[in-house]
DNA sequence: GTCTATAATAAGATAGAC
DNA sequence: GTCTATCTTATTATAGAC
């Protein structure tokens, strides 16, 4: 059974994501959801940001599962992150319209007024992070390059998501998958920066 | 003198690189600048979507020179784009609230009946990314993969932007700073053997 | 070019019947 | 739990004096 409380959830999820926290109008979850002003405020006394903030606890479970399920598919932290933003690729190529990382919008957004929001996002991007990182300690990696690892793979994914917007295309997350790859693929133990020796005419 | 067009420009494109479009109010950009309703009417008969346009168009002028002015203060693209990227991280150090990628809130907003924001905000991300690409192929990088590395490299900075947000620091772009030399630095996956200098193998 | 009063609309939230 | 009428405030935009 579909629930009321689910249903706001899950329609106020999707347009924060795609939209902002102000670009999300009541109106507009209840016109989408086909629920009336009564059931909102009733699961949800606190108005607008109270909901805001339960659907984007939810979405970031939800986002952790998926990077989790993804990320334990797959031996080698390399080729599992690329096939994870694959993945994600290939969603934005089924459904342009919804390319959105799903908390940088509504983390821009909530400025002095929307503490709860900030820190609700704080609370997603935090938890992303640790996905990320988990995989990559348990594949030896030192806590601390893990860590800057993880920093970068959350952040490469928000950005390709914003550019795969303006582009109206999926490539910018492809490419990331495929240059994400190469910065957690371990250079070979003789050390192959020996090849890049010499840039010749790159010095000014 | 400083010409109450350019106040406006500057005042909104602040506050849209901060909050984006939805949570700039018309009567807020009034009040932080102290010009009156009459003035930005005047400048913007377009109203509220002119002045953003105009202001965002501005920032990115401003933001490729930022980046053509440091990555042209270095030779090695590795070290320039890591020098660029500590002095945003710098900048966000300084002023912690001013922690925002300049056009990701305003792009992700930019949804039907904003249509020429959204070209704006593409052709500002179009105009940063080739920024980093002409560096790269500058410095004998294959033309697709400098492609591939600019969209990454403008990806990561904007999501570590949001990152120093919700963390309140600036640590996310300093590990973006340091893992984007890394994987500059890296051979590309084809596997350049020896003497990456000679663009061998760069044709398919 | 600038200022202010006002219009027109949309926002989030509430009250009380059912 | 759900629905609808209504309140309050904030929003963008305009008109017309100066």
């Amino acid at each position: 059974m579909i629930t009321t409380r689910r249903m706001l959830l899950d329609t106020a999820g999707a347009l924060l994501e795609r939209q902002g926290y102000h670009a999300t109008g009541v109106n507009q979850i209840l016109s989408v959801s086909g629920l009336q002003r009564g059931s909102l405020y009733h699961h949800f006394p606190g108005g607008k940001e109270e909901l805001a903030v339960a659907a984007i606890l939810d979405r970031a479970r939800r986002s952790e599962r998926f990077i989790e399920r993804h990320l334990g598919a797959v031996g080698d932290p390399a080729d599992a992150v690329q096939a994870l933003v694959e993945a994600l690729a290939d969603r934005v190529a089924h459904d342009a319209d919804g390319a959105s990382p799903p908390f940088a919008a509504v983390t821009l957004e909530a400025g002095p007024g929307l503490e709860r929001l900030r820190d609700a996002c704080r609370h997603a991007y935090t938890g992303i992070r640790a996905c990320f990182e988990a995989k990559l300690v348990a594949s030896a990696h030192e806590p601390a390059r893990a860590a800057s690892l993880a920093a970068v793979i959350t952040a490469a994914i928000d950005g390709a998501f914003v550019l795969c917007r303006v582009d109206g295309d999926a490539s910018p997350l492809r490419q990331v998958a495929k240059e994400l790859a190469v910065l957690l693929r371990r250079p070979p133990p003789g050390g192959a920066t020996a090849a890049r020796a010499a840039p010749v005419g790159t010095d000014v």
